[in-house]
DNA sequence: AGAAGTTGATTGACTGGTCAGTCAATTTAG
DNA sequence: CTAAATTGACTGACCAGTCAATCAACTTCT
């Protein structure tokens, strides 16, 4: 032990085990001294690192939407045309890291907690403002500027749903499936089609 | 006071009560005693009435999806057409008394508390289930048994969807707004159209 | 009518447990 | 030796739930 220089590790692993436990959950009502446990050190060391458990559960907020904003990125790299870009965005929203049953329950969870938090209010905020930015500006040369802002806030809200509903499936529930009813729905919008743009590299998970 | 046969009374202020804290506060972290003080008694009042806190969160969401379906019940009695039944289920969901901000945070907490309650779940999958199913009986006509059921996951995902991302705007969101867009989006659905069906009765409040 | 008993309403005070946060002390790497 | 890492043990606050004790309304017996 007290190997030195461990701080970022350290971190990390509290920042992931506080996710994975707050997604299991389905709350905040997780204590510092079970996070630490789960990654592996005691309770003093994380309140040493992180001054206190807001800050905690701030930077694993912060977290969950920096791996989503990665995973969005990735996939708009790829895109070349406007459809191929919307349709980036619903691969990104439904990626088996993104759509796994307790990261949405953690989502959710952050969701709420935004509700009554200025600091995750602001962060639930730039997310926000980011995505939609992204959706509009795919859509804007298949719908035009106007039809586009309502169209964008017409699909975060239809993934959102999606999610919602899907964290109170049982266990196993179709990954791909929501993906598809997603697409299929969107693509009935007026000015977009083809949606099921045919991927450049297949993935042997099929997310 | 000591009045006598209170008890029914006693109960629906704590229950509604319950249901306000849990809104603005958008979790279940409200102490007991903080309830019962609203609801204008003691903390032992309230555990004598219902047991436990538990219990009281129970009864509280009880209330919320009683609300819900009185309302739907309400809007479908006055549709005739298959359009219209549709469109009664979304004026249902966008009524001021469901789309309020707080009512909105009080379902997603209990969302979040369906995922690690099993109570709590099968409340909500009556709930889910109902309005599934009358959805799928609105649509039927419209677009054939097979792809109702699909239209109905979807309609029902953008309706939460627009809820979740409504609680989380500022206090004095549109109202009507969201049901215009949800109106709108719907509307491009397969076999569905000219969902704005000319209202019966034009409410005051436009809901 | 009124004394006496019954039952529900109501609460202040208490308890046992839990949890966020602190701190002084120990260990280890450089 | 110094600075970072690490923890066991402690504390102060808070909270769900309990309990014994009042209080107010009805009933019944005389």
């Amino acid at each position: 032990m007290a190997r030195i220089g461990a701080e970022p590790e350290r971190r990390q692993s509290l920042i992931e085990a506080a996710a994975a436990m707050i997604g299991e959950q389905g709350s905040l009502d997780v204590t510092v001294k079970d996070i630490a446990a789960r990654a592996g050190m005691s309770s003093a060391l994380a309140f040493h690192y992180f001054g206190g458990k807001d800050e905690i559960i701030t930077q694993t907020m912060r977290y969950l939407l920096r791996e989503f904003s990665r995973e969005v990125s990735a996939q708009l790299q790829l895109a070349k045309t406007p459809a191929q870009r919307v349709d980036a965005i619903l691969r990104a929203s439904f990626a088996q890291s993104q759509f796994d049953r307790n990261t949405v329950a953690a989502w959710l969870v952050f969701y709420l907690r935004a509700y009554s938090s200025p600091p995750a209010a602001r962060l639930l905020h730039v997310y926000h403002r980011r995505l939609h930015s992204n959706l509009v500006h795919a859509l804007s040369p298949l719908s035009g500027k106007q039809a586009a802002t309502n169209l964008a806030e017409v699909i975060a809200s239809l993934i959102d749903g999606i999610y919602i509903r899907h964290a109170l499936k049982p266990e196993g529930a179709q990954r791909a499936e929501a993906l598809t009813i997603c697409r299929l729905a969107i693509s009935h919008l007026p000015g977009i089609s083809d949606l099921q743009t045919p991927k450049t590299t297949r993935s042997p998970q099929g997310n």
